[in-house]
DNA sequence: CTCTTATTAAGACTAAGTCTGAATAAGGAT
DNA sequence: ATCCTTATTCAGACTTAGTCTTAATAAGAG
């Protein structure tokens, strides 16, 4: 769980990787973020900010960043895969009003353990999972 | 939950729609396939058996079907989304190995409980979820 | 400073899913 | 049975997330 530039440049070198000027733009940029962004988002707030970095190596670098700690995937619509800073808080999941678009995040450590025991179960080494909750807000139910 | 031709009979005509040979032939395509199926491949199998049916129509149809209860989505690669047909075996959720891609069906009621209990406490209506558990299977993690 | 090679950028490419507009057919009315 | 309205279908164009290719760049070892 990489929390810093310095524990990144460790991490990144202890894969062998080289630490580019762009990585560090990447880092600088997730930090930037509030609230979920996708690819697109994150590309364009940095290049608000001077630090033009292509789509491609968002993509490609977004693995070590997951890797890394850095970075969480939250959640996929019909469209695309958001992320969001994992600094801050910690592993949650998140429940989606598909009538407009509301988010709510939730732990839930239970399920959590559940998960590990099922993986454990199945012989799988469990990395992450993706669980999202879809249905309707208190509003849109109107 | 609709079970066969009669009671989707009942369900369409109940939202107003028509029942048209197209429809008739989705769920007799579904009901065909064996495991879990993406749009291209329910549309093979379908071409191969002189059923046709346009890609655009599935799509179309695709949220009635969910709606219906016969078909369930089980999970979404970084390509596309995987359905099965929802008669069979009851709702469960997958668990993906990144490496092989082999995937391993688990039912854990009390999850099911847990994720009901999060969306009452957030006054969200449950529709359905997303619970993928992606990690290494035995095999790949040597 | 030099050299190797990992990394980047631009843009072509692929393919899931959506949209458009014309043709078809379901089903109610006569 | 025939007509009429309009929901539905189809073909193919379009959009766009994500990947791939290739030439240029720059990290870092020596
Ligand atoms: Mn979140
Ligand atoms: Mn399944
Ligand atoms: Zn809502
Ligand atoms: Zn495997």
């Amino acid at each position: 769980m990489v929390k810093n530039k310095k524990e990144f440049e460790g991490f990144i070198r202890g894969k062998g990787c080289r630490l580019t000027g762009e990585r560090l733009k990447l880092i600088e940029g997730i930090k930037r973020q509030r609230g979920h962004f996708n690819v697109d988002i994150l590309v364009s707030c940095l290049k608000k900010q001077g630090l033009k970095v292509s789509r491609d190596t968002v993509y490609r670098n977004l693995p070590i960043l997951l890797e890394a700690g850095m970075v969480a995937q939250s959640f996929r619509t019909s469209r695309d895969t958001y992320y969001e800073c994992a600094r801050s808080k910690g592993h949650h999941d998140h429940l989606i009003c598909r009538g407009c678009e509301k988010i709510v995040e939730f732990k839930d450590p239970a399920i959590e353990r559940s998960q590990q025991r099922i993986a454990k179960k199945n012989a799988f080494k469990l990395e992450h999972h993706c669980q999202q909750l879809i249905g309707l807000c208190e509003k849109c139910r109107k």
